[in-house]
DNA sequence: CGCAATATTGACCATCATCAATTGGCGTGG
DNA sequence: CCACGCCAATTGATGATGGTCAATATTGCG
């Protein structure tokens, strides 16, 4: 399983080659920052920051608290992902970054951003990809508690969290290890802890998954698919192609 | 009421003014198309785009069809705003633009950008920013299709739409047009359009707007923010303040 | 072996969807 | 100027998906 840094720097040649002198201008401002502990936060809201935050290995995801107390995860974050790569632009978090497993972070601060944009176009335009692909994942998690039920949310969900991991060497086959608790999938899905685990027992029961402990096995891929209405154009991964 | 295309300029200047000739080269890119009319798709899901589509007047949306026939509207688009601007960088459109009203259209080509971003990296950036907030807006509704009910959801749009109109001169003191059919509404907030109309009627009755036709009068600021959670702030909008 | 966090299940209830009319506004043809 | 027709708004009746509350079972771990 590779590191978060090299997924990243992979990650941003999609679009075409960097330069070694590029790619070399990238490593040299990753910091290593060390360890978050679950249920701590990588980034605060609210909070103006110096810098990007790199995940090297762990969960994490992006989240809001309501004023009611509920929560909704807009995003889970994994190795290589910049969660809060929007704040060298925006200057500002609004919602926080938490830590769902233990993660391994680096910092990327914003003073060494502007140099190494300044210097490399090709590395802006690759860095803004990222947040527009960022964004497009977030429109189809709106589609779905817009208008998919409660099937067809989780479905979707184990589809394109198989698709990510697998791009970052994070799923074997059929398995993905998910360590994330179902109460957590309520807060990303729009739906009760209850209702997850009566879903995912459903998905069970029909043969599509199977799961024990914090890994999913895929069952049927075609049925979860279609279950979920899933396609993963919008991933807009250089191996959007189906995994079967 | 000022032209798109002057609020567009206007808009990448949040972060800092632009220089003479960067406007210079920025207005004469924008080349104007024509009036794309009600109903008709501004930009096709699924084309590959050689240029990004400017709306200079009307009211326009995101939407995603999904295969068993219900829409998810993403976002409503109005003068000023680029829909498709990520298609500069991505290379093509996962959703479609739809004209919610006849609209005048400009277009920039992607050839032209490339140019124009290439010389000015200010430029860059400010474009970058923008698809930014169109991301931050996003997640917002997320936020609201996952953990708000249909009351707080309709007081939060109207409350996001006015701050946005009058931001380009489309809303007068505590009114603003909004030329959409409540069927729209539902498909942007994941309702029926039964219980938007029931909604909407429910928050006159408790006097926090009233509205005729298509324009919405809010009666209640106070009131109406409280019901839909509603904090500007990801707006990220220069005159953020509350209008109040 | 016992605790604490999760997962699971049952019973009951609320919000919101669906289906089906009815009403109202407004443009058009006579 | 008025009748017709269409689209959108409105309202009522009924039902389903998913929420809430409250136990009970598991599982990981010290």
């Amino acid at each position: 399983m590779p590191q978060g840094n090299h997924v990243l720097i992979e990650r941003l040649q999609t679009d075409g080659p960097l330069a070694a002198d590029e790619i070399q201008a990238l490593m040299s401002i990753i910091r290593p920052r060390g360890q978050v502990s679950r249920h701590n936060d990588i980034v605060l809201e609210g909070t103006p920051p110096d810098h990007c935050t790199l995940i090297l290995s762990g969960f994490a995801c992006r989240y809001k608290l309501l004023p009611d107390g509920g929560r909704q995860i807009h995003a889970f974050k994994i190795p290589g992902d910049v969660p809060d790569l929007y704040t060298f632009i925006l200057g500002f978090t609004d919602h926080a970054i938490g830590a769902l497993t233990s993660c391994d972070v680096a910092a990327i601060s914003h003073h060494d951003l502007e140099q190494i944009t300044r210097m490399f176009p090709k590395i802006t335009r690759a860095l803004w990809r990222e947040s527009l692909i960022d964004a497009a994942i977030a429109r189809e998690w709106l589609t779905g508690l817009g208008r998919r039920d409660a099937y067809a949310r989780v479905a979707h969900l184990i589809c394109e969290q198989y698709h990510r991991m697998k791009a970052v060497g994070l799923a074997q086959k059929d398995m993905l290890e998910f360590p994330v608790r179902q109460a957590e999938i309520a807060d990303a899905l729009g739906l009760s802890t209850v209702h997850v685990n009566r879903t995912m027992k459903t998905l069970s029961r029909n043969r599509l998954i199977s799961y024990r402990n914090q890994s999913i096995t895929i069952l049927n891929w075609q049925a979860l698919q279609t279950a979920g209405q899933f396609d993963p154009a919008y991933l807009h991964s250089p191996d959007a192609g189906s995994p079967h």
